[in-house]
DNA sequence: TTTGAATGTTAGCAGCGTAAACATAGTATA
DNA sequence: TATACTATGTTTACGCTGCTAACATTCAAA
């Protein structure tokens, strides 16, 4: 075993991007990050000041994988019409926050403050611009104020709509909230073809 | 000083609700709550099995009072019409979450296993079967399936809306999501009004 | 070859959640 | 009223955490 291991800083991040997805962004210290990678407790402090930065990081990769997924979502099919288009991207983002939602989670969590890490910012912000090209498409000419609204109102939708997809309310409970979860993860596409007033 | 507080569960909450809405729920430690309260470290496991099951009575009280809020909002004034109440329902919502910032991200924060505090669960839902009142109120005769819809919808934007209000996007950053940001908050209510197909 | 920077380890701090053992106060029963 | 039980507090201690300081090793430049 070399001393010097010469990729560390990105092992580092693989290795909290696994713990990350098995366990859930709370329970990943440090210390069992620097085990996963087999180095020392503190080796991880020569690649990161904090262990903020450290999951900065894996917040951002996050982010550029959403955005590569969004990105696809409209490219795969070029003979898509614009407001298919839009659907499709609308479902790419709901199935990567709730196939990748311990690492969704991270991505928006208070524990690491943005504004700290302008590398993450621009990450997060590219995944809006997405949304952003593709209402432009589908609403040519629109102005930029109102097309900033829409883009917000569906992000905002989608967003939510994932923080609220796994909520379990036990069906003991008398109440409205968990039959219309179950009713949206029986068909979400029609529930977002509804929603979206196609 | 007596020795038996005679109100510490009480007080414990309290200690953990200020301490929340001042420093936020991740710098919450129950030793910090304890020393808030005047006892010793380990006074709290006479009234909560767990640290988790003191932040979820802090939680519940969240619903609760987000709850009354909503109902205030629509009572406050009788003469307001349906799509009127409706929007101050959703200002309310919003009024909540950011007002109360701390408690709202405790109250959705993954590291409370809701499943596991029915109290909790129960007035979460609480909450939700407000909207689905003003909801019906607002569509007469509407059937349950596409009400609820229309509930996720509506829960979903308010919520992801909250969750991406204190996104600070650095201005030197290009992108549109600044943008999209200041505009909705310059303007809340009439973001509502053109996102909701008044 | 030597020197210094980069990158690793070891040891140790204070703070954390939690459990066990112990102390005290209040309550029910004899 | 005396006694026993229960509820509710404290003290001590364990292993885990993020982080710092001091030390070790390796690599690269002079």
């Amino acid at each position: 075993m070399k001393y010097h291991h010469g990729n560390l800083k990105e092992e580092l991040i693989t290795s909290a991007c696994k713990i990350c997805e098995t366990d859930g962004h709370e329970s990943m210290s440090l210390r069992s990050i620097a085990k996963e990678a087999n180095v020392s407790q503190t080796a991880p402090y020569r690649h990161f000041k904090t262990k903020e930065s450290l999951l900065a990081e894996v917040s951002k990769l996050g982010f550029d994988e959403l955005t590569d997924r969004l990105n696809q979502s409209v490219a795969v099919n070029k003979k898509l019409s614009s407001t298919d288009k839009f659907l499709e991207m609308g479902l790419a983002y709901i199935e990567f926050g709730v196939e990748k939602r311990m690492i969704y989670d991270l991505m928006h969590s208070p524990s690491i403050k943005k504004g700290d890490f302008p590398a993450l910012l621009n990450a997060a912000a590219g995944a809006f611009d997405v949304l952003v090209t593709i209402v432009m498409e589908l609403h040519p000419g629109i102005d930029a104020e109102r097309c900033n609204q829409i883009c917000m109102k569906h992000w905002a939708m989608m967003h939510g709509l994932i923080g609220l997809l796994d909520i379990k309310i036990d069906p003991k409970i008398e109440s409205k909230a968990g039959e219309a979860m179950s009713l949206v993860k029986k068909d979400l596409r029609s529930f977002l073809v509804e929603s979206n007033n196609f």
